[in-house]
RNA sequence: GGAGAGAUGGGUGAGUGGCUGAAACCAACGGUUUGCUAAACCGUCGUAGGGGUUAAACUCUACCGCGAGUUCGAAUCUCGCUCUCUCCGCCA
């Protein structure tokens, strides 16, 4: 959520940052609600310091035996002259909740200007050694694999749930829980987060906080019974961990690791880039969500993605990163880098990680805040979060890139402690 | 699922209709004192929204879990909800 003091003071930036956003804008709707408001808030608190005061008179007279019924009968038509500014003050508020709770974020100055996806820049790339495009021999892709290898069954995860469930097994679901373990222990050991295991159910409140809701309500799974969500990404339990709080600034910056399974219905895109891992109702990803000063959170941001890229590197799989054009941007974030690994047999990059600077978008629509010890003054964190990394389309190019011309896969050195197993034939 | 108790500022906790934005204590912060540390003493110390100001000062309003209601006036009375705790039942 946007400052409504901000919106008021700059209105042509965010009318320019919501267009680069490829977002429509409703912000002189906005602010001549905005006026009314302050309007109303002038007269009805008028009223309201009219009435406190003669009704401490009342109770004086009343005491000293006086009759107050005029002045008592003249209040309650001021009473009622409140209620009325009061409701309407309300039916207000609730519009220009609702107005700027679909405002997006803004990007931040150094986020190219682009439409779609196809304007994101590219920053870095990062190969293995001796590491080729072109294979020597036609790779397998990972469904193909998958099903020779009996370690992931789509089709009985269709049967089970439906498509986008898979189900792994065997030494497939070993290799799943190993990238997940491997995973949390490298951010713990190596980069100083504390870890989070969050609940995967949440109520309204957090996902209004993280900016899913209201805008992305159709790509949730619901508990209708319970008033519960299916969590889209760990991001959400975790950010809210310090919903309405004020935390110190001494404790900041505040890192969490988390894993947790992610649930998402994908309403509308079927039929694209929907085989096998590449589009999931439910995936496994490890979260690194921050809450940081102000001051310090693009420094932040650079920090996680490297933190994410570790990982792929201890992995060895290639992988590339881009910046996020404007038009590319999610709802909530002011900027964004993705990771991107390598496929062989798809012959093409595919997204496995995304780290964004939230700024105080999040901090102010969940409350979070912190006190600054020189002002004495409570202001809103910036939040950045980053998968670090979702398993699923990791799990493509790892078993694609290292597949060997027999069709096996060879087990990344780094997670035989967690396997047990070098291969898997 | 059943029965009961409770929810007040960073913490403990007083407060049953007007003198309470809220006692007291603790913590925190500033200061005095002091070889050092400690102690003692003095002071400051909630959040949000209007108005005001270059910025402050200042001023008004709201907030005692959340939401309605009664009343000239509600932390305090009534109703609904949520959460926490205790006991019973069921259960991974």
């Amino acid at each position: 959520m946007l400052d409504i003091k901000f919106i008021r003071e700059n209105p042509e930036v965010v009318k320019q940052g919501i267009a680069n956003k490829n977002d429509k804008n409703r912000i002189d709707e906005l602010l001549e609600l905005d006026k009314k408001r302050r309007d109303i808030i002038a007269h009805a608190d008028e009223l309201k310091s009219k009435r406190n005061s003669v009704s401490q008179q009342v109770g004086q007279m009343k005491k000293s035996g006086q009759d107050a019924t005029e002045i008592i009968s003249e209040m309650k038509r001021v009473g009622d002259e409140i209620a009325d500014y009061d409701g309407k003050l309300r039916t207000i508020e609730e519009e220009i909740d609702t107005i700027l709770r679909f405002i997006p974020n803004l990007p931040h100055s150094s986020v190219p200007v682009g439409k779609s996806a196809e304007e994101n820049v590219e920053v870095r790339r990062w190969l293995p050694e001796e590491f080729k495009f072109e294979n020597d021999f036609k790779p397998m892709d990972h469904v193909e694999l998958g099903k020779k290898l009996n370690i992931l069954d789509f089709e009985r995860g269709a049967k089970i749930s439906g498509s986008g469930f898979p189900v792994y097994k065997g030494k497939g679901a070993t290799l799943e829980r190993s990238l997940i373990n491997f995973m949390l222990d490298f951010h713990l050991q190596n980069h100083n987060y504390s870890e989070i295991f969050p609940p995967f159910l949440v109520n309204k409140e957090s996902l209004r906080g993280t900016g899913q809701l209201p805008k992305m309500e159709e790509d949730m799974y619901t508990i209708e019974k319970d008033g519960l969500y299916a969590i889209p990404t760990a991001e959400v339990p975790i950010t809210n961990i310090h919903r309405d709080e004020i935390l110190n600034e001494r404790e900041l910056p505040i890192k969490y690791v988390g894993y947790s399974a992610c649930f998402r219905r994908e309403a509308g895109s079927y039929g694209k880039d929907s085989k096998g891992f590449l589009r999931v109702h439910q995936f496994n990803k490890v979260e690194m969500v921050k809450f940081v000063k102000p001051e310090t959170s693009y420094d932040e941001l650079e920090l996680l993605v490297k933190d994410a890229e570790d990982i792929l590197q201890a992995l060895n799989i290639p992988y590339r990163i881009l910046m996020l054009c404007s038009g590319d941007l999610s709802f909530s974030a002011a900027k964004c880098y993705d990771i991107e690994t390598w496929s062989p047999a798809e012959n093409k990059w595919l997204e496995a990680s995304s780290c964004s600077n939230f700024e105080d978008f999040q901090g102010r629509r969940a409350n979070i805040r912190f006190r600054n010890e020189q002002t004495k003054k409570p202001e809103f964190v910036h939040t950045l979060n980053g998968s670090g990394l979702a398993t699923s389309r990791l799990m493509v190019s790892l078993l694609e890139t290292y597949q060997t011309p027999e069709g096996k896969i060879v087990v990344p050195k780094v997670l035989h402690k967690y396997t047990e197993f070098n291969v898997i034939d």
